[in-house]
DNA sequence: CACCAGGCAAGTA
DNA sequence: TACTTGCATGGT
């Protein structure tokens, strides 16, 4: 299919989703490390039970590198414990906190200052840190124009035919990122759309997405 | 009761 | 490289 047609394809789909639900307003976290964290803590689990896990450190004003960086690890992981994984997860938010400290001096302010490719694959090299929690920070976090991919992206291009079944996270990334403009607010609406397709329609158990937004879209 | 959620790393062959 | 398994809570 050539490049323009995915464009328009790909527009065609944030425009109806977009008049679906309308703006989304993510990331739903009031500073960038609170979105740091709850990437981390948002890995396959619902956000709900992320909710509770920030709100326990909320309480205990521990919201911040240095703060955080304080407890031990088995404090932490029960603090965060209702976000399940929490033994991994309290690691995983330990190595970050590492990396902050090693190479931004602990500030929040330096690391959204770096540059966005330099700062994706230094995030990559940190254990618990993949490709979408890695753009997650990039996109909500850090401000990078960098577009995130998840399971519902990959349900929702397949289904539409526009990759093919083995593409890999790059791959679909490049999709998004080659076909529409690098626009932070657009990026940023374009995932939290598509998340908000896939709780409110496309799950697992319901893949073909009757009465969706998109069903004008689908190849007959 | 079964199934799922805004993944990832580590182990195996 | 490609495939499998462990990690765990809380909602439907």
């Amino acid at each position: 299919m050539p490049k323009k047609d995915i464009t328009m394809r790909l527009l065609s789909i944030y425009n109806a989703l977009y008049r679906a639900y309308g703006p989304q307003h993510w990331w739903p976290g009031e500073t960038p490390f609170e979105v740091m964290v709850g990437a981390v803590l948002t890995q396959n689990t619902a956000w709900s039970n992320v909710e509770k896990a920030i709100a326990n450190l909320k309480k205990h004003r521990l919201l911040t590198p240095s703060r955080m960086s304080s407890l031990t690890l088995g404090r932490l992981a029960t603090l965060i414990r209702p976000s399940g994984y929490y033994n991994v997860k309290a690691k995983h938010l330990q190595n970050l906190l590492v990396f902050i400290q090693d190479h931004y001096r602990g500030s929040i302010k330096k690391l959204c200052a770096e540059d966005g490719a330099v700062l994706r694959q230094k995030l990559l090299n940190v254990s618990g840190i993949g490709e979408e929690t890695a753009d997650s920070i990039l996109l909500y976090a850090a401000g990078k124009p960098f577009f995130v991919v998840d399971a519902y992206t990959r349900r929702i291009l397949s289904r539409h035919g526009l990759i093919t079944q083995d593409a890999d996270y790059l791959q679909m990334q490049r999709l998004f990122m080659e076909a529409i403009p690098a626009d932070l607010l657009l990026y940023n609406e374009y995932h939290a759309l598509i998340v908000k397709l896939g709780k409110e329609l496309c799950r697992k158990s319901r893949p073909l997405c009757s009465g969706c937004p998109l069903e004008r879209f689908l190849p007959v």
